[in-house]
DNA sequence: TTCGTCATGTAATGGGTTACATGATTAC
DNA sequence: GTAATCATGTAACCCATTACATGACGAA
């Protein structure tokens, strides 16, 4: 997940890991914060498969020798990283319909074609719409016997889901619209 | 987690792995179901902290030779389970505020005292309030430089944790009608 | 010159999952 | 007797966090 942030993150400009950390906190909300225990090896991994380079500002061609070693690396997306990254954002396996896969991909819907957006979000609303049934059954079947907390958690957990199946009809449906607008203009 | 939880269920009555299992699964609702993986060794922890027991039916006084060594394993709490598990479900350290912690202890909140009780909804809520502060400060500050899409995710995760507060808010104005009633009955 | 914040990194650990392997029991 | 499901268990892995260590740089 954080492979899918990391290059989403650079698509838009170069930057460095410190910078990096702090546009994710606040692009995935308060909800979501990495570490730099994972930022750093990440960026390590990606720069190896050869999809982002690192550069040092001191590499340049005036690199002087007083400079330490150490210093802001800025990080870019390659080619490959490109490319990868679209795959990885065209993706509609499993996997994106899950809370954190779908997390990510709305994060760069901007740069994800009209088509795709509709499949990933229809194939949440389908995935959160299974998880409803689930425990609205699970509630009507064994919601007597339940303690009066444990019904609050179960019922409120229910009425959440709910909403968010609305919500993702709206984006759905929303989607649409401006899809045959955009293919019948 | 598994602990409290593990804990906790056992303390209503003595029951075999895949059996926690399952009540674990629509206890703490569709939304947590752990893994064989993760219980069994637990289970086996549990134990050598003496904190339960751990009883195959063919133990008992005629054991047959003729019987595998494998076969159910019932599980029943000690009394220094018992006691640890009160700890467990007294404990209003941060741990008790965050989203697991939090759910872990409200299903068992049948077998925790009423002031502990109001301690951990009001912790909950304090927690929840400040990340939905934080929400609507970040919305409020870059809430228009935010692609619709991104935008969307933020407003929906807002209205969802201002809901939880809401919600918090009716459980700890019942928990304070119904501990008065108590106290002054 | 020292304090705060920007900035990069590593080692140990944690708390689980997946995939696999096996045995016991029940219903047909 | 065989298929489904109940039941227990392990090994390999994953994806992160925490705690720690270090260094650069600007402002008071």
């Amino acid at each position: 997940m954080l492979e899918i942030a990391v290059l989403g993150l650079l698509n838009e400009s170069p930057l460095h890991g410190y910078e990096i950390r702090k546009r994710l906190s606040n692009l995935l909300g308060a909800f979501r914060a990495f570490s730099y225990g994972s930022l750093y090896p990440t960026l390590r991994r990606l720069s190896e498969a050869g999809w982002i380079t690192e550069e040092s500002p001191l590499d340049g061609p005036a690199a002087s020798a007083t400079r330490s070693r150490r210093g802001k690396r800025v990080y870019k997306l390659t080619a490959d990283g490109k490319e990868h990254l679209a795959e990885l954002l065209a993706d509609v396996g499993p996997d994106a319909f899950d809370e954190e896969g779908f997390g990510a991909r709305l994060a760069f819907f901007a740069q994800t074609r009209s088509d795709i957006r509709l499949q990933i979000l229809e194939g949440r609303r389908r995935r959160v719409e299974e998880q409803r049934d689930g425990m609205r059954s699970s509630l009507a079947r064994t919601g007597q016997r339940l303690d009066r907390y444990t019904r609050e958690l179960h019922e409120h957990g229910l009425e959440s889901v709910d909403r968010e199946v609305r919500w993702l009809t709206e984006l759905i449906e929303s989607e649409r619209s401006s899809a045959d607008n955009g293919a019948e203009a």
